[in-house]
RNA sequence: GCCUCAGUAGCUCAGCUGGUUAGAGCGGCGGACUGUUAAUCCGUAGGUCGUAGGUUCAAGUCCUACCUGAGGCGCCA
């Protein structure tokens, strides 16, 4: 009884002339005879060449475009240059017909907006192959630095019940009857009666928690899913995406920035290492579709030399105070081609940012210590420096070419009377947050830490130009299919 | 949420300034093919041109509204 061997242990160790049988997915079937099988075990298709004198006319019939089967046969050497190996299949039993006039996918290139719409069947192309094997790595990844730099991984909560958080909208979560919710005397809902007698919400963030465990363990991050609200329409946003947060003690700015760097650093260099096959795929892929495309529209760098650029060459750091002054001196600023004001106190806009690592710098850029009043209240507040305009807290942006911010970051105020001070400027009630306060009023401690969008960073190492094509079901405003 | 563009066969698109029975490639179906690499070749079916209304002798083509999608911007990660 021969027992099945899967595509990725085959190519490991292949013996020639053993007799193998492989369950996969048909990929291509080519002069009724050749047969391109994955099975998911390598992003690699694998060639199986029938034996014609043995496999029946009305077996071949069935086989056509991912249509799964099982095969049979010898290994050898192949005679074609595709490939190295191939079976020589004597017998194929097909596992699953695929209706083929009624199979939307074809063997050639379709539309990302079409293939969204088919999110049960998009993963079975080449592309989503490869971009879902690399988000499993960069989340592996994740892991792996955090362990070895002796993080710990902490789980925040997903239903959260202060709505101070302050990070956008909120998706709010409640078991009452919207037909008929219990009524206060004033006519309001009665949350009181609600499943955790308070209201609650999906967590716009872990980072308050994330501070509960770093004043204790040190060092801890987060990875888990948050949620928006935002009626937010661009490539780059999500209502529901993966983020992760570490917290340090005794970390300040500088060192905050510094690990954020080394990270972002280490996941582009782990799947540079791990995922060769699947980056040389997509690679081309971004190539071939920039064909169509005027030469100055065209990335400057392929996607692997932009991947290895990254990973080889420091960041720029800069203040926000300094990006004003490099904006206020650039070409498109005296030739009035912003369309937002450029002035100290204003926030930085995507074209602006983009002038800066895109054409001034061309490479990650990190910006630091902006003005307070554009900041969360949490944000540590700097010494005053009188070369600056006004007051500025400790944040830290990390900015990529072509997808803007990846990271967002700050040193945490972590003096009481100062936060506090924040909060009252920022309407955030005390007894919202008694517990944060009481983290500066018990042993309080300088920390820092950050937030990198899990799928931002998947986008840029994977080149897909549309966060809704590097999460497998993406949820948007008007959208929760699947 | 605001602005712009698009919607023609299962998919990807063509259809010039309004003018006979709306086209191609791929996919499907039928057939050929024992070294193919998104195989190739021959044949064939398939469309109330996003929806509703309007202008006109005449609308896929012009106008209005709505729906859906994409891009830009804002909010951020």
């Amino acid at each position: 009884m021969i027992r099945r061997t899967e595509i990725a242990a085959l190519i490991a160790h292949p013996e020639i002339g053993k007799t193998y049988q492989l369950m996969g997915w048909v990929k291509s079937f080519r002069a009724n005879r050749f047969i391109a099988l994955n099975d998911g075990s390598t992003m690699n298709h694998f060639q199986v060449v029938l034996d014609l004198d043995i496999i029946k006319e009305e077996e071949l019939k069935k086989i056509s475009f991912h249509s799964c089967i099982q095969v049979t046969g010898a290994l050898a050497k192949s005679q074609g240059s595709g490939q190295d190996f191939e079976l020589i299949a004597t017998a194929v039993t097909i596992l699953g017909d695929n209706a083929p006039d009624q199979y939307p996918l074809q063997p050639k290139r379709q539309t990302m907006e079409f293939l969204r719409q088919k999110a049960h069947l998009r993963m079975r192309t080449n592309t989503f192959n490869a971009i879902f094997r690399i988000r499993h790595g960069v989340a592996f990844a994740v892991h792996q630095y955090f362990n070895d730099k002796g993080f710990f991984y902490l789980h925040s909560p997903i239903i959260t019940g202060s709505d101070a958080e302050g990070a956008g909208e909120m998706f709010r979560v409640s078991t009452l009857d919207p037909q008929h919710p219990p009524l206060t005397e004033s006519g309001s809902v009665d949350f009181s009666k609600d499943f955790f007698e308070h209201p609650t919400n999906l967590t716009v963030s872990g980072q308050l928690q994330a501070e509960i465990g770093a004043l204790s363990m040190g060092k801890v991050y987060t990875f888990g899913p948050t949620f928006r609200a935002e009626n937010s329409n661009t490539p780059r946003h999500l209502a529901e995406f993966w983020m992760i947060e570490p917290e340090m003690a005794f970390h300040d700015i500088d060192d905050n920035m510094e690990l954020a760097e080394e990270f972002c650093k280490y996941l582009i260099r782990y799947i540079l290492d791990h995922y060769p096959d699947e980056l040389a795929f997509l690679d081309a892929r971004l190539k071939e579709e920039e064909k169509s495309l005027p030469q100055d529209k065209r990335r400057a760098l392929s996607l692997i030399e932009q991947l290895k650029f990254v990973a080889d060459n420091d960041f720029e750091k800069i203040t926000y105070t300094e990006a004003i002054k490099i904006l206020q001196a650039s070409k498109p600023y005296k030739k009035k081609k912003f369309e937002f004001p450029v002035e100290w106190g204003k926030d930085l806009q995507a074209e602006h940012e983009r002038y800066l690592v895109e054409k001034h710098f061309q490479k990650p850029v990190i910006v630091k210590d902006y003005p307070k009043a554009i900041k969360a209240f949490y944000m540590r507040l700097n010494p005053n420096d009188t070369e600056v305009p006004g007051e500025t807290v400790a944040a830290m942006d990390v900015l990529f070419p072509g997808i803007g911010e990846v990271i967002g970051g700050s040193q945490r105020e972590e003096r009481l009377e100062l936060l506090k001070g924040r909060m009252k400027e920022a309407n955030i009630p005390e007894e919202e947050l008694w517990w944060y306060l009481e983290l500066r009023q018990f042993g309080t401690a300088p920390h820092s830490g950050f937030g990198l969008g899990f799928e931002r960073m998947v986008q840029f190492i994977t080149g897909m130009s549309n966060i809704r094509d590097v999460i497998p079901f993406p949820r948007t405003p008007g959208n929760a299919a699947f």
